[in-house]
RNA sequence: GGAGAGAUGGCAGAGCGGUUGAAUGCACUAGUCUUGAAAACUAGCAUGGGUUAACGCCCAUCCAGGGUUCGAAUCCCUGUCUCUCCGCCA
C-alpha cells in the first residue's frame, strides 16, 4: 500500500507513477472521495466529542444527586445523527481502502521503462552456456529416459500441470534443496524457518496478492477461506505483520523451503511441455526485514546469495533487471536471474529477487522501533528465490547431461546423493 | 468432537457501566547521587488518525465484528485464538 499522505500531497505525480506500473488512478473519484471524507470525518469526530463531553457532564451531574434528565433529553438526537455520520465515513473510509489496495507500487527510479520482458534489461552474465558434441535434449526427455519424472502420473492422479518425480532425480531435488537450505544457513546467515502451506486472507493482503490476484491462487473453503501458498514469502513475510521489531533484532533473514501452488490461470498456451510451469513445485526462499535505509544493499546482497547456488552449481546464468511492465505489483524493482536450459537453447527464470520498500510493510503493520526517536517505524521487505528447485533440477539435467544421456552430478551436491556421482538407467 | 476458563500497553498484571488511554510492577529513556557502575530516588514513556503555520486541540483503539446505553475495558450476541480436562489421532 502506498503511504496515505503521499496520495493526498501529490496525487498527480502518484497518477503517473502509476501509469508507470501499469495502472490507472481515477483522480477525479480520488478527490472527491477525499473531500468527502474530510468532511464527514470532521463532522462526526465533532458529533463524537460532543457525545463525549455531554455524557461526561451526565455521570458527574448524577455523582452530585442531581437530576440528569434535562440532560438526557437534551443529548436525545445526537445519537441518530453521530450514527449515520459514522456509518457514512466508514462506507467512504471503505471505498478509499478498496482504491488504495489495488495500486501498484511506485517504481524504483532507476527501472527502465518498457512493456514486457522484451524491454528487461541484462545486467551481466555468469559462465559461458557449454558446447555440446552431440545432440541435447530437454528435461522431458532426459527425465523419461532415466524413468525419473513422469507426467502421465502426474495428470493422472491431479491433473496438467502435475508432475511425478521418482528414484535418484527425485533424491536430486531433495539434494538440491538440502544444499540450499545448507548454504543460505551456514555461509549466508538466514535463519531455516517452517511455515504453514495454508494461509488466510489476512496473510495474502498483507504482501499483496490479494486482493487484486485472487484468481492466481488455490482457495480452499468459502466461509473463511484457507489459500494454498503462491510462494513461501507469504507465510514468512507475515511473520512480522502486526509487530514492532526491537532495533537489536533487525535486520531478520528468514529461508524457508516449501511447495508453493499457483494456478497458472492465463498462461494456459505456456510452457505446457515439462516442469517449468507446474500447479505445484518446490521453492527455497529467502526473505529479508531491515530498516528503511537499508533495503537497497539488502536487496543487492540476497541476490547475491542466490547467485551463489548457481555458481556454486556452475550453472551459466544471467542477472536481469525488469522493466516497469514486467515488474510486479508489489514491488519497487526486481532483479530476475535466469539460468541457462540447453534444451531449451534459452535463458529461463530461476529466481525472483525484489526490494517492496514500505509496501508490503503498510498493509502488514510491520514496523521497528528507532532507538533514535523511539518511536516504530515501517520496515523495509526484500525477497527472492534462493532459488526454485524444480527449475533447479531442471537446469541440472540439461547442463549436465551425457552423450548416452546420463547426468553427471555437480561436485557440491554429492555428500547428498549417498555416493552417486551420475544419475543413469 | 464434548466440558470448562481466558484474551487489557514492549512484558507481567489490576480494573463497582460514569471526569479510565486505562492502577501497579518490570523493561526502557533522562536526571540526581557516584571517580565510574550498580543500587536508591525523581521524571518521562502506547498506537493509529483528523485538524493546525506551529504550540496545541480533537477522535479512535483494552482479541475481532455486531448490539444495549446519554455513556462500555466493564453488560448481551457472534466469531477467532489460547489454556485445562475427556475422546480421537500422525
Amino acid at each position: 500500500m502506498l503511504d496515505p499522505q503521499l496520495l493526498r500531497a501529490n496525487p498527480e505525480n502518484v497518477k503517473l507513477e502509476m501509469n508507470r506500473h501499469g495502472a490507472d488512478l481515477d483522480l477525479a473519484l480520488l478527490n472527491s472521495l477525499e473531500s468527502r471524507r474530510k468532511d464527514i470525518q470532521v463532522k462526526t469526530q465533532t458529533l463524537q466529542s460532543e457525545r463525549n463531553t455531554r455524557s461526561k457532564s451526565i455521570g458527574m451531574a448524577k455523582a452530585k444527586g442531581e437530576d440528569i434528565q434535562p440532560l438526557l433529553d437534551s443529548v436525545s438526537q445526537l445519537g441518530d445523527e453521530l450514527k449515520a455520520a459514522e456509518a457514512e465515513l466508514n462506507d467512504i473510509q471503505a471505498e478509499l481502502l478498496a482504491i488504495q489496495l489495488t495500486l501498484p507500487n511506485i517504481l524504483s527510479a532507476d527501472v527502465p521503462d518498457g512493456k514486457d520482458e522484451e524491454q528487461n534489461q541484462l545486467v551481466r552474465t555468469w559462465g559461458e552456456p557449454k558446447k555440446y558434441d552431440f545432440e541435447v535434449h530437454d528435461h522431458v526427455e532426459l527425465g523419461e529416459q532415466l524413468q525419473g519424472i513422469d507426467f502421465e502420473a502426474g495428470a493422472k492422479i491431479a491433473g496438467s500441470r502435475f508432475v511425478t518425480l521418482s528414484g535418484p532425480l527425485a533424491r536430486l531435488q531433495r539434494a538440491l534443496t538440502q544444499f540450499m537450505l545448507d548454504t543460505h544457513t551456514d555461509s549466508h546467515g538466514y535463519r531455516e524457518t517452517y511455515v504453514p502451506y495454508l494461509v488466510n486472507k489476512e496473510s495474502l493482503l498483507g504482501t499483496g496478492q490479494l486482493p487484486k490476484f485472487e484468481e492466481d491462487l488455490f482457495k480452499i473453503g468459502d466461509e473463511s477461506p484457507y489459500y494454498l501458498i503462491p510462494t513461501a514469502e507469504v507465510p514468512v513475510t507475515n511473520l512480522v505483520r502486526d509487530e514492532i521489531i526491537s532495533a537489536d533484532d533487525m535486520p531478520l533473514k528468514f529461508v524457508s523451503h516449501t511447495p508453493c501452488f499457483r494456478s497458472e490461470a492465463g498462461a494456459y498456451g505456456r510452457d505446457v511441455r515439462g516442469m517449468i510451469r507446474q500447479h505445484q513445485f518446490e521453492k527455497v526462499e529467502l526473505v529479508q526485514i531491515v530498516k528503511a535505509g537499508e533495503s537497497d544493499a539488502a536487496h543487492q546482497q540476497l541476490t547475491a546469495d542466490a547467485e551463489n547456488i548457481l555458481q556454486a552449481l556452475n550453472l551459466p546464468y544471467r542477472l536481469m533487471l525488469l522493466c516497469s511492465g514486467d515488474t510486479g505489483f508489489s514491488s519497487t524493482k526486481t532483479l530476475d536471474l535466469e539460468v541457462w536450459l540447453p534444451g531449451q537453447d534459452a535463458y529461463r527464470e530461476i529466481s525472483s529477487c525484489s526490494n517492496f520498500g514500505d509496501f508490503q510493510a503498510r498493509r502488514l503493520k510491520a514496523r521497528w522501533r528507532n532507538p533514535d526517536t523511539g518511536k516504530p517505524e515501517l520496515v523495509h521487505t526484500v525477497n527472492g528465490s534462493g532459488l526454485a528447485v524444480g527449475r533447479t533440477l531442471i537446469a541440472v539435467m540439461e547442463n549436465y547431461q551425457q552423450e548416452d544421456g546420463s547426468i553427471n552430478l555437480p561436485d557440491v551436491l554429492l555428500p547428498y546423493m549417498g555416493g552417486l556421482k551420475s544419475i543413469k538407467l
